[in-house]
This record gives C-alpha cells, sequence and structure tokens, in this order.
RNA sequence: AGAGAGGUGUCCGAGUGGUUGAAGGAGCACGCCUGGAAAGUGUGUAUACCGAAAGGUAUCGAGGGUUCGAAUCCCUUCCUCUCUGCCA
C-alpha cells in the first residue's frame, strides 16, 4: 500500500511512477472520492463531537439530579444523521481502500524502464554457458527413462503440472532443501524458522497477493477461508504484522524451507514440459526486515546470498534487474537469477530477490521502534528466494549431465547423500 | 468436539453504562541526587486521521446491536488458557 499522504499531497508525480509498470491510475476519480471524504469525514466528526459533548453534559445534569428531558429532546435527532453521515462515509473509505489496496508499489529509480522481460537489464553473469561434448538433454530426457522423474504417475494421483520422484532423485532433492538451509543459517546469518503452510486472508493481504491476485492460489474448500501458501514470502513476512520490533532485533533474517502451491492460472501452455512450472514446488526464502535507511544495501547483500548458492553449486547464471513492466506487484525492485539450462540452451528463472520498502509494512503494519524518535515507524520488507528447489534440481541434472546419462552429484551436496557419487541410469 | 475462564496501551494489569484515552506498575526518555553507577526521586511516554494552531474524531480481539452516551449490557465470530474427549 502506498502512503495516503502521498497520494494527497503529490498524486500527480505517483501517476507518472506507477504509469512506468504499466499501471494507470485514474487521478480525476481518485481526487473526487478524496474530497468526498475529506467532507463526509469532517460533516462526521462535527456531529459525533457534538454528540460527545451533550452526552456528557446529560451525564453531568444527571449526577446533579436535574431534569434530563430537555437535553434529551436536543440530541434526538442527532443520531439519525450521524448513522446517514457515517453510512455514506464507510462507502466512500470502503471505495478508496479497494483503489488504495490494488495500487502497485512505486518502481524505485533505479528500476529500468519498460513494459516486458525484453526490457530486463542484464545485471552481471557468473560463470560460463556449460559446455558439453555430446547432445545435452534436457531434465525431463533425464530423469523419466528410470522414473526418477514420475510426470505421469502424478498425473494419475492429481493432475498435470505434479511430479513424483523417485530414490535418489527424492533424495538430491530433500539434499539441496539441507544444503541451502545450512548455508544460510551458517553463513549469512538468517534463523531458520518453520510456519504454517495455509494462511488467512489478512496474511496475504499483507504481502499484496490480496485482494487483488486471488485467481493464483488455491483456496481451501470449507468455511476457514485459508489459503494454501504461494511462497513462504507470505507467513514469514507475516511474522511482523502488527508487530512492533526493537531496533535491537534489527535486521531480522528469516530463512524457512516451504512447499508451495501456485494455481498458476494464465500460464496455460506454459512451461508444460516438466518440472518448470508445477502447482507443488519446494522453495527455501530469505525474508528481512530492515530499518529503511538499510534495505537498499539489504536488496544487494540478500541477492548476493542467493548468488552464493549457484556458485557453490557451481551453476553459470546470470542476475537480471526486472524492468518496471516485469515486477511483481509489491517490489520496489527486484533482481531475477537466471541459471542456464543446457537442456533448454536458455537462462531460466531460478530467484527472484525484491525489496519492497515499506508497501507490505504499510499493509500489515509492521514497524520498529526508532530508538532515536522512540516512536515505531514502518520497516522495510525484503525476500528472495534462495532457491526454488525444484528449478535447481532440474539445473543440476541438466548441468552435471554425463554422456551415458548419469548423473554427477555436486561436491557441496555429497555430504546429504550418503555416499551416493553419481546418479546411473 | 463438550464444559468453564479470558482477550484492555511497548509489556503486566485495574476498570460492569456517564467528566476513562483509559488507574497502578514495569520498561523507556529527560532531569535531580552521585566522583561515577545502582538505589531513590520528579516529569514525560499509544496509534491513525482532520487542522496552520487551538483543538477535534476514531481505536479497549473483530463485526453487529441496545442507548442521549458502551472498554463496561446483548448477539455473532475469531483467538488464548484450564478440564474432559479424540488424535499424529
Amino acid at each position: 500500500m502506498l502512503d495516503q499522504k502521498l497520494l494527497r499531497t503529490d498524486i500527480d508525480s505517483v501517476a507518472k511512477q506507477l504509469a512506468v509498470r504499466g499501471y494507470q491510475l485514474d487521478v480525476d476519480a481518485f481526487n473526487e472520492l478524496e474530497s468526498q471524504r475529506k467532507t463526509l469525514q469532517m460533516q462526521t466528526q462535527e456531529l459525533q463531537s457534538e454528540r460527545n459533548s451533550k452526552s456528557k453534559n446529560i451525564g453531568k445534569a444527571k449526577a446533579q439530579g436535574e431534569d434530563i428531558q430537555p437535553l434529551l429532546d436536543e440530541v434526538s435527532t442527532l443520531g439519525d444523521k450521524l448513522d446517514a453521515a457515517k453510512s455514506q462515509l464507510d462507502e466512500i473509505q470502503d471505495r478508496l481502500n479497494d483503489i488504495l489496496m490494488s495500487m502497485p508499489n512505486l518502481p524505485h529509480e533505479s528500476v529500468p524502464a519498460g513494459l516486458s522481460e525484453e526490457d530486463n537489464v542484464e545485471i552481471r553473469k557468473w560463470g560460463e554457458p556449460t559446455q558439453l561434448n555430446f547432445e545435452p538433454k534436457d531434465h525431463v530426457e533425464l530423469g523419466t527413462p528410470r522414473q526418477w522423474l514420475d510426470f505421469e504417475m502424478a498425473a494419475k494421483l492429481t493432475g498435470s503440472r505434479f511430479v513424483v520422484m523417485n530414490g535418489d532423485m527424492a533424495r538430491l532433492h530433500r539434499a539441496l532443501i539441507q544444503f541451502m538451509l545450512d548455508l544460510h543459517t551458517s553463513e549469512h546469518g538468517y534463523q531458520e524458522v518453520y510456519v504454517p503452510y495455509m494462511v488467512n486472508s489478512d496474511s496475504l493481504r499483507g504481502t499484496g497477493q490480496l485482494p487483488k491476485f486471488e485467481e493464483d492460489l488455491f483456496g481451501l474448500t470449507g468455511d476457514s477461508g485459508y489459503y494454501l501458501i504461494p511462497t513462504a514470502e507470505v507467513p514469514v513476512t507475516n511474522l511482523a504484522r502488527d508487530e512492533i520490533i526493537d531496533d535491537k532485533q534489527m535486521p531480522v533474517r528469516y530463512t524457512c524451507h516451504t512447499p508451495c502451491f501456485r494455481s498458476e492460472a494464465g500460464s496455460y501452455g506454459r512451461d508444460t514440459r516438466g518440472m518448470i512450472r508445477q502447482h507443488q514446488f519446494e522453495k527455501v526464502e530469505m525474508v528481512q526486515l530492515v530499518k529503511p535507511e538499510d534495505s537498499w544495501q539489504a536488496l544487494e547483500e540478500l541477492t548476493g546470498h542467493a548468488e552464493n548458492v549457484l556458485q557453490k553449486l557451481e551453476l553459470p547464471y546470470r542476475v537480471m534487474a526486472l524492468c518496471a513492466g516485469d515486477m511483481g506487484f509489491s517490489a520496489a525492485k527486484t533482481y531475477d537469477l537466471e541459471v542456464w539450462l543446457p537442456g533448454q540452451q536458455a537462462y531460466r528463472e531460478i530467484s527472484s530477490c525484491s525489496n519492497f520498502v515499506d508497501f507490505q509494512a504499510r499493509r500489515m503494519s509492521a514497524r520498529w521502534r526508532n530508538s532515536e524518535t522512540g516512536k515505531p515507524e514502518l520497516l522495510h520488507t525484503l525476500n528472495g528466494s534462495g532457491l526454488a528447489i525444484g528449478r535447481t534440481l532440474v539445473a543440476i541434472l541438466e548441468n552435471y549431465q554425463q554422456e551415458d546419462g548419469s548423473i554427477r552429484i555436486p561436491d557441496v551436496l555429497l555430504k546429504y547423500m550418503g555416499g551416493v557419487e553419481r546418479l546411473l541410469p
């Protein structure tokens, strides 16, 4: 959510910045609602003030044993007027709030202009695309003959866009999770957390998935109103919802492994092959809660932490700065890490690291106590994948494949593999 | 799932219809005291919105209702705790 003060004082520049990411703000409509709100709010408050003071007088008079009937008559019509004003005000405020909750974040000045992924900018590159002296297979060709990956079985159990993994492949998948969690906790200063995989709608509003993107989520039937989490970002960032964090505890760094559930509405036909785009996948997430002045530095560090995972796995990648139009709803700036996939001869997204500045914090009232002012102030939130497990597995299969169809296990994973050094066909 | 008890400010906790935005305490800030600190002591200390300010309005889990007036009464709902049941 954007700062309402900013919208009141400088809506034109807000509209201009939002236009950069392809969002058209109806300035006139907003201003009209805003001025109605102001008038109605003043009216309502005056009526309330009148009612309060008169009611107090009635209290006093009664205490002194005076006749209160004349006073009661005086107030008799006030209630109706007040109710009318209030309900009008509520309606206007609901409408304003809907607009406010549907407005995306302002892109940071350093974000490249542009409306599609064509306009994303490569920031740096690590390693060179893996050279194989034979025709590379993709992860489906590598994984399915031995049922390491079994998409048909998953389709029987559930439907499309799910996978069953068997044997050492399932173990390698688990090893990746352990490796990433251990790396973030032991070298990058994150605290591991375990959280619910279902959340309520307040949490989803807090991080920005609701109200606009409900079709991307799996909601539960029954009357709980719960949703399966699309990312650990939701429960982990919401740990700070309605909290005031002591500045001595800042920055807060959480890492968390969870499954993620996404309906992938609107991506029918995209990435239908293999496990690039699944309804259920695992991810190790990093979340940071920082003081506002530290958040841009934190974004660089957090991105570095995600990069370190790829470097330790010796997977070639590049860092892309997303252009304004390609960023997620809540982000002020996003770096995507794209890993090289020999099977596709392309770089594919494997991590997304964003600074949300105070956008999520304002939605969820996540604050820190500034010891200089003594006041609670909005903090800044960041998160990044570190990394998406399924896609990392794909990258390992494709980059570590041997001519005989076996898969070498990356050195850093060996200690999690119980003596398995190679997946043999 | 059944029975009971609760949800109040940064925290603990009082408050069962009227001058209560809310006693008291802790914490925190500033001052006094001290060679310095602790102790002691004085003052201050919620958030949001409107307003140049004075001031006003809202907020005592959430939503609704009764009333001139609700933290306080009624209804609904969520959550926590205790006991019983069930269960990995």
